[in-house]
DNA sequence: GGTTAGGTTTCG
């Protein structure tokens, strides 16, 4: 038995033939010898089982010894054969094992994963694995979260929970529970730690006195017909319910019961974690969590689908969870689902949130007018879609959470009241009479009834309902914005350390106002000074492009819908297929995309020179994986090249589809400049595999990431639509490609966006950008020549702060 | 290893 799983509970060393002595495997090396000796450590890495013939198995783990982080304590071990078939259904990762009988080799990556520079290689009938368990806990209650591996890890934890119904709740301890939720109020702040007669009485504050929680409040039911309020207290949003609607399923581990107003209630306790689940019988069970470690398995989803069925014999779930603006009744209090188009603040206790569902409300409806400079988001519509809209007011409370919206966001606004013959309303100008067969929207300060905000995933049926709903009205192609240019003077030479960019140019011309710009040649360069207006798109992913440097096309990125299909379609051509001769085939586990599905093994292809150098986790060619497999994958290959069976082929995928994935990163071939096939990579002394060898080698035409925006400039003398593109890399400092794949670069760019033309602020504060700009020509799609403005040798520079404070770290 | 809140509107 090459893989010996030794007694619960059994001490270190019980079984092990008395005749292996343990060496420590910094003492591992090629001049030992290592006849009965055996090493011990503990499973920190277990990479996938892979066939390389039929029968034939290899599997490469990393074993640490342990209260040992140095890194010559950590050696890779190859295993061979049916013991790596064995140990990869025995051993999770973060056991403990010993191995015995094997030979000890060069370890070909030293000098990339700076472990042991010796592996232990693994085969044959002397070659014993030992693996210590501990025994399980009896407690399960007791326990703090399970962890989980890196995201790549497929394993679930063994672990059981038991979970007490809410009518056997007893006070006073601490329990796992399930509950459909019958009220909920979003998070909202609560008053904190920050105890001011605390303070007062011991004048001292710690750090942690002062952090800022929130607090979620909701009351769940089950079979048992009882009502229980629950509190949950967390700094982190992330970490609270995601509680979408009345109906919504919840698990929560580690509640403790108090009695409270002579009922039972649940708070959050020390580990406590919560999951969510939708609570419409027949849809997926997929529980929503921010947490990487969840234990969900059978037994779960059967609990979430019983819950399911009795509460819809109950009628505990509204038949409509939410109302249309085109049903909408005057003085009704009702939770709209709704995308944000636009959003302005009116004063600090009041914001307008401008939205629409792809319905018509048959009421006339408030129109609210602001200053344009003040929106967030276009500052006009079409009438057409002007008639959709819907004005909302926000107070109070809301207006903070509000500033976290942006435009494009599908929101749920729960508790709205539609009131009819509206008074008075702040931003509302004399042009606009007040009539009293106005209804207005209008989400009070405060959280009774659940009154709050929250942002829906893009994934949610809602919003993918919402989002076809939408779909139906035609894009308001330009915004017909007519508001008169408000005039700002140029500022004085004096000011000129406020301004937010510098030229890096060569060119040593005197700057010129817009007007003066509009009247010269085109084909020139000029300097000018201006203010950001407003700028397009506001949605980074609607700003990056695909462009390709041969035929000079620019694209959109593939949607994510698009490119899941493609790789679903892709997965049903069935089998056999004819692979290269270059590459060998084996098999790994597709990492479960819901923990409570079965395993499902995907095909891989390894180029037979990668693997006789032990890079097996450099280059795969994978088929049969779903879009969200492959990028999980992405995380333990270097390079993943998609691959699909057709006419009995081995062949790529549709270049709508990344033809590669790196890391987080995806990339595209042009359809028109690339001559795709599956050719064989040198990789001979090549150090690096990269996206342009693989392209070179697979005859595709590699599309560069691109930023495109449109900025809206303007000085004292007029505006001028400019655009950023060939050096909107070295303007914001951070590449596409970065952009792309990075959530700090992204950041980036709306962080810079925001200091040039600052949500809510007048346009007197923005800075001012010193702009190199390009005029030339071009066809528009009537063939007319139009002037084209690009900003180009610009960079970004901050604007330094006004107020005195420090910078942050 | 424990406080915060502990549903219930309606003013703008």
């Amino acid at each position: 038995m090459p893989v010996c799983v030794l007694p619960e509970g059994a001490g270190p060393g019980a079984q092990i033939p008395t005749h292996l002595t343990r060496i420590p495997i910094s003492l591992i090396s090629n001049n030992i010898d290592i006849s009965n000796k055996t090493v011990k450590g503990k499973v920190v890495r277990k990479g996938p089982l892979v066939l390389l013939a039929a029968d034939n198995f290899i599997l490469k783990t990393v074993i640490q010894e342990e209260d040992s982080q140095a890194d010559a304590s950590s050696i890779n071990v190859v295993l061979m054969g049916t013991l790596a078939k064995d140990f990869n259904q025995a051993v999770n990762q973060g056991d403990v094992v010993v191995a015995s009988g094997f030979t000890v080799g060069k370890s070909p990556t030293v000098h990339k994963d700076k472990l042991h520079p010796c592996n232990l290689l693994m085969s044959g009938d002397n070659a014993c694995i030992y693996v210590a368990r501990l025994p399980p806990p009896r407690d399960p209650t007791s326990l703090p979260a399970v962890k989980r591996g890196p995201a790549l890890s497929t394993e679930v934890s063994t672990q059981k929970y038991t979970y007490v119904g809410l009518g056997d709740l007893k006070t006073g301890s601490v329990v796992n529970v399930y509950g459909v939720v019958v009220f909920f109020k979003q998070p909202f702040k609560s008053r904190g730690t920050e105890d001011a007669t605390q303070y007062a009485k011991d004048n001292i504050r710690l750090a942690h006195d002062n952090t800022v929680n929130f607090c979620s409040s909701l009351k769940i039911t089950d079979q048992s017909n009882q009502k229980i309020g629950c509190t949950i207290f967390c700094e982190k949003l992330e970490d609270h319910p995601k509680i979408f609607k009345i109906g919504d399923i919840v698990r929560m581990h580690r509640v403790k019961t108090q009695f409270f107003n002579d009922s039972i209630t649940l708070v959050n306790t020390f580990g406590f974690s919560v999951v969510t689940f939708d609570g419409a019988v027949g849809t997926n069970v997929e529980p929503r969590t921010s947490s990487r470690s969840v234990h969900f398995d059978q037994k779960d989803c059967q609990t979430v689908e019983e819950l399911r069925s009795w509460a819809a014999s109950q009628a505990l779930i509204p038949s409509v969870p939410t109302t249309p603006l085109s049903a909408v009744q005057p003085k009704a209090y009702f939770d709209l689902t709704c995308q944000l188009l636009a959003k302005a603040p009116l004063d600090t206790t009041c914001t307008l949130l401008r939205v629409w569902d792809g319905t018509r409300c048959p009421h006339t409806l408030l129109k609210v007018i602001v200053e344009p400079n003040v929106t967030v988001g276009p500052t006009s519509f079409s009438t057409d879609r002007e008639n959709l809209i819907a004005d909302i007011l926000v107070y109070d409370n809301h207006v903070e959470f509000a500033r976290q919206l942006k435009p494009g966001d599908f929101l749920r606004i729960y508790n709205l009241r539609a009131i009819p013959g509206s008074s008075k309303v702040p931003g509302l100008t004399s042009s606009q009479p007040v009539e009293v067969d106005h209804l207005a929207f209008h989400l009070h300060g405060g959280t009774a009834y659940g009154r709050g905000i929250r942002v829906l995933p893009q994934n949610s049926p809602d919003v993918q309902e919402l989002k076809r709903a939408i779909e139906a009205f035609p894009e308001d192609d330009e915004l017909n914005d007519s508001a008169l240019l408000e005039i700002w003077g140029t500022p004085p030479e004096s000011l000129a350390s406020l301004r937010a960019s510098e030229r890096n140019c060569t060119h040593d011309i005197e700057p010129v106002t817009l007007s003066e710009l509009k009247r010269f040649n085109l084909g020139r360069v000029h300097h000018v000074r201006a203010q950001l207006r407003s700028y397009k798109p506001h949605r980074l992913h609607q700003a990056l492009k695909l462009y390709c440097s041969k035929c000079s096309s620019m694209q959109d990125i593939p949607d994510d819908e698009v490119v899941a299909h493609l790789f679903l379609e892709a997965s049903k051509e069935p089998g056999p297929c004819s692979a290269p001769p270059w590459l060998l085939s084996g098999q790994i586990d597709a990492p479960k995309d819901n923990p409570g599905s079965l395993k499902r093994a995907l095909t891989v292809h390894l180029s037979s020179q990668l693997m006789s150098e032990s890079r097996t986790k450099e280059l795969i060619f994978l088929m049969g994986s779903t879009l969200e497999e492959t990028r999980q994958l992405a995380s333990g290959y270097q390079n993943i090249v998609p691959v699909r069976s057709s006419g009995g082929h081995l062949t790529l995928l549709d270049l709508s589809a990344p033809f590669l994935f790196r890391g987080r990163r995806k990339y595209y071939g042009c359809r028109r400049c690339s001559e795709p096939a599956l050719r064989e990579l040198c990789t001979e002394g090549v150090e690096l595999i990269d996206e342009t060898i693989i392209a070179k080698a697979l005859g595709i035409q590699l599309l560069q990431y691109v930023l495109l925006m449109a900025f809206e400039v303007q000085d004292a003398t007029d505006t001028l639509e400019a655009f950023l593109w060939r050096d909107a890399e070295s303007f914001f400092g951070v590449s596409p490609e970065e952009v792309a794949a990075n959530q700090e670069a992204q950041n980036c760019i709306h962080q810079t966006m925001d200091s040039l033309c600052p949500p809510g602020g007048s346009t007197g504060q923005r800075p001012w950008l010193d702009l190199c700009l390009m005029a030339s020509r071009t066809e528009d799609d009537g063939g007319q020549k139009q002037p084209s403005y690009q900003i180009c040798h610009t960079a970004f520079t901050k604007p330094p702060s006004t107020h005195s404070d420090p910078e942050p770290a």
